[in-house]
RNA sequence: UCCCUAGUAGCUCAGUUGGUUAGAGCGGCGGACUGUUAAUCCGUAGGUCGUAGGUUCAAGUCCUACCUGGGGAGCCA
């Protein structure tokens, strides 16, 4: 017999026709007579009822059915006579795969802290709260690639190993296969990087925008989606020293048709979650409501699916940079002095402002223009007005910055001029700027944050719960 | 990296101004129960109080350092 998974038997109205299934027990519960147990297998977040006639079976094998055991059942799929669920299986065969020692086994049947849940990580996947999340971050990365694609946008490989540091987003980690005790040196005593794997330091990429930028200028529209890595030290719930990021690059794109495209982006991959996602995203809602319900009213975040519904259904406010400090600067906060940080034209905004802008004062999504050059990179256009760049941050609530783009300089003697300024290694970005030289065209990019971007759809709290095996600074367990 | 905060049973926590033998709920185990929904009821086992020092007649409780977790900030995605 073919095994079904439980999403498709639940579905099924079938009752009468035998099923086998196979999954992990969540809870048994029962009486001298009858037992029924939860099963599980991950392909949605509702379980199946399994109704045991305790005299069928011997019990040995019951008493060895305990959560978190694998198991294996066949029987006939009838109307449930209990009122949780439609259908349920009388179990005619049951075959412990593998049992799990309820003494060791540390995911009980009751609600468990994230903290305590993220120590078990390599067993989280097997809680409501992870199969969900887990379930919607591959749904996510599914509508992701289904996007681009449909655009005709080309998914390119950007390389994780790279040698030139040219841009500066961070500390990196170092690739190399030297000795760490005695490493080769040269006559002034320095490590000598040209004996190392690639005959000079290497270092894991902080982005792959630079490589991006060369695809796009012949393909037309790229994306790249894959790993990231920032060896900053950095303990908050926003940040990982491995992340996934999505970098789409578009020859020809100017600033407007780049917020276009990010606004475009956001929104449909919300709605993808709205439309194929619902089960899952109704739990974490619920888990959710539960969880504020101590929270005073004023620090209660909107409701999951509501919040999802109006990000997708909303037009982002477009604002610029020199706007938003004049909204800063006549807002209350500022002039009751609440705010931690200065407010004056060239400083950076810091997420207090941020969060003020999106959450009090706007109350959308809102996407930030045309910044001061000097706190933005050097590959950014240079505006007409010589102070600032066609840069683009959109601003989500609770999460602040969730994508940084920009329209690229695409006219070499500026951008060579703004990289000495800033001290970027000219030579060693030769092939970079090559494509300024030959066949320069104006053209646009930007990065999201993927996990960033799970966090507000599954509307949870720390970034170290939408990835299955979080790496932080001092964390690289499993 | 800085500021705040916490670490007591498998989990979540209580433990009074320092004072006998460290408690509860959940979970586990044993039993009861004719269909349960985090089942219910009765019983039972389970602890180097994060680690190392110190103060004291006496430390889970006070002090110092370190480790780890959480929250916030910076940096950023």
């Amino acid at each position: 017999m073919k095994r079904e998974k439980i999403i498709e038997v639940l579905k099924s109205n079938e009752t009468g026709k035998t099923v086998l299934v196979k999954g992990w027990v969540r809870t048994k519960r029962g009486s001298k007579n009858i037992n029924f147990i939860a099963l599980n297998d991950g392909s949605t977040i509702h379980n199946l009822q399994i109704v045991v006639e305790v005299e069928n079976f011997n019990d040995k094998l019951l008493r060895n059915i305990t959560t978190g055991a694998a198991l294996s059942v066949s029987g006939e799929l009838t109307q449930s006579q209990g009122s949780g669920q439609n259908v349920e299986l009388r179990a005619q065969e049951i075959e412990l795969l593998g049992g799990a020692d309820p003494d060791k086994y540390p995911i009980q049947p009751k609600r468990h802290t994230l903290e305590f849940l993220r120590e078990n990580a390599h067993l989280r996947f097997r809680t409501n709260t992870f199969g969900a999340v887990f379930r919607i971050r591959h749904a996510m990365a599914f509508a992701i690639h289904k996007y681009f694609n449909e655009k005709g946008f080309y998914y390119m490989h950007t390389p994780i190993i790279t040698a030139s540091d040219a841009e500066g987003a961070g500390q990196m980690f170092r690739v190399s296969t030297l000795d760490p005790v005695n490493p080769p040196t040269t006559e002034e005593g320095e490590i000598d990087y040209t004996r190392d794997f690639f005959g000079k330091p290497a270092n894991l990429t902080v982005s792959g925008q630079l490589e991006g930028e060369l695809g796009a200028m012949a393909l037309g529209e790229i994306y790249t989606f894959g790993p990231t890595f920032r060896a900053e030290n950095s303990n908050t719930t926003r940040h990982l020293a491995e992340f996934w990021m999505i970098e789409p690059e578009m020859a020809f794109y100017d600033l407007t048709d780049n917020m276009d495209l990010a606004e475009d982006f956001l929104k449909s991959l919300i709605r993808y979650a709205l439309d194929n996602c619902m089960d899952d995203l109704q739990f974490l809602a619920n888990r959710l409501r539960e969880e504020e319900k101590n929270k005073p009213q004023d620090q209660r975040s909107m409701e999951l699916i509501e919040k999802l519904e109006s990000v997708a259904g909303s037009d982002f406010v477009r604002c610029t940079y020199t706007e938003a400090i004049e909204i800063l600067k006549r807002s209350k906060p500022y002039k009751k002095k609440k705010f931690q940080f200065p407010v004056d034209w060239g400083v950076d905004l810091q997420s207090e402002h941020e969060r003020f802008l999106v959450e009090k004062h706007f109350k959308r999504p809102v996407i930030l223009i045309n910044y001061p050059k000097e706190i933005k990179a050097f590959y950014m256009k240079q505006n007409d007005d010589n102070k600032t760049v066609g840069a683009m941050d959109v601003l989500f609530p609770q999460i602040g910055e969730i994508i940084g783009g920009s329209q690229r300089e695409e006219d070499y003697n500026k951008l060579v001029t703004r990289m000495k300024e800033m001290d970027i290694p000219v030579e060693e970005m030769w092939w970079y700027l090559d494509t300024r030289r030959f066949g320069s065209a104006p053209h646009s990019g930007f990065g999201l944050g993927f996990e960033r971007f799970i966090l507000f759809v599954t509307g949870m709290g720390n970034i170290r719960d939408v990835i299955p095996f979080p790496r932080t600074p001092k964390n690289a367990e499993f």
